[in-house]
DNA sequence: AGAGTAGTTGATGATTATTCTCAATAAGTG
DNA sequence: CACTTATTGAGAATAATCATCAACTACTCT
């Protein structure tokens, strides 16, 4: 993975992602600091491909080969933070452990279709469930940060498979 | 959704529910069995008032106050076995631990507004997220056990308490 | 630019929800 | 009724995540 470092404007999808700028200025506003781990761990997730996510312990080995090394500690303070400020998204995607990536906006947002056997994920995209779920927020004067539409459903193989559950 | 099978009535409120006899046979249908512990569990659940869910530990003192002891390992054997079955949805509501409540059917199908911070927690319903997540499932050959809009917020209580994230 | 304040990091220990193990029990089958 | 095998219960074992705290450093204010 190539950590771009440094005033970082769009990706190669053309899609509004944070700068360094950016991500500083907003934890300033509320008292907090840009530190370099949290800029690194922004550009991994950036730089990540579309579809693919990272759990806390996937993202210290990626840092670690890349000569980045940061704790655990600060990793899953840095997930949950980022998480909570609407950058990233936790992710329910197998059992055990959570999964984050970058909470992409419309063109890009999309929900997970997830086989409760073998933990196959297909992404979808989906503009109306984003629409409701935005609105219902607003209604109750909720501030959204996230919106997933989670399917749990058992994929094709698995079905054939019959597996004990 | 599945959740009406063989010999099933309605409760009271007019959906239907799996009875101790439909659940055995979906049970026996792959070789497990009815046991009493596994009826109690299911019956918790039934009268249980919507918008109630139960983590696993609340299972295991609210049967404890019954009377019903049930171990703490069937407990968590049982909600995974339910869930996997699609008769429990399993709820991330908050951090640290899953809850748990009743599958409900097309009218009664709700979803999740959570603010993360506070856990404060609002259902709403949406037949064409459901429509679209049963599309979607469709579409892939998955067989849907459960489809849930979770969304990720911040509420008006907690926007004004200005509190660290 | 330099000093001070307070947020952040890293190492390690502590939690805690959940799973595993295994002998004893009991549900379903013929 | 006997037999096979899934299930239970108790406790130990795991594994992900969090808390603690001294050392460090980003930001702010002269």
């Amino acid at each position: 993975m190539i950590l771009k470092k440094g005033g970082s404007v769009e990706n190669n999808m053309n899609a509004p992602v944070y700068t360094a700028a950016s991500l500083k200025a907003e934890l300033n506003e509320k008292g907090w600091r840009l530190t370099p781990q949290r800029e690194t761990i922004l550009q991994v997730f950036q730089n990540l491909s579309e579809g693919k996510h990272l759990s806390a312990e996937d993202l210290y080995e990626v840092l670690k080969a890349d000569g980045e090394g940061i704790s655990l500690s600060t990793i899953y303070r840095t997930l949950k933070l980022m998480a909570r400020m609407g950058i990233l998204r936790e992710l329910e995607l197998a059992e055990g452990h959570k999964h984050y990536e970058l909470n992409q906006p419309y063109p890009h947002h999309h929900h997970h279709l997830i086989c409760v056997r073998c933990s196959k994920t297909i992404e979808f995209k989906s503009d109306p469930i984003l629409k409701i779920g935005t609105k219902a927020a607003q209604k109750e004067g909720y501030h959204i940060l996230d919106c997933q539409l989670t399917i749990h459903a058992v994929c094709p193989t698995c079905q054939r498979a019959l597996l004990p559950v």
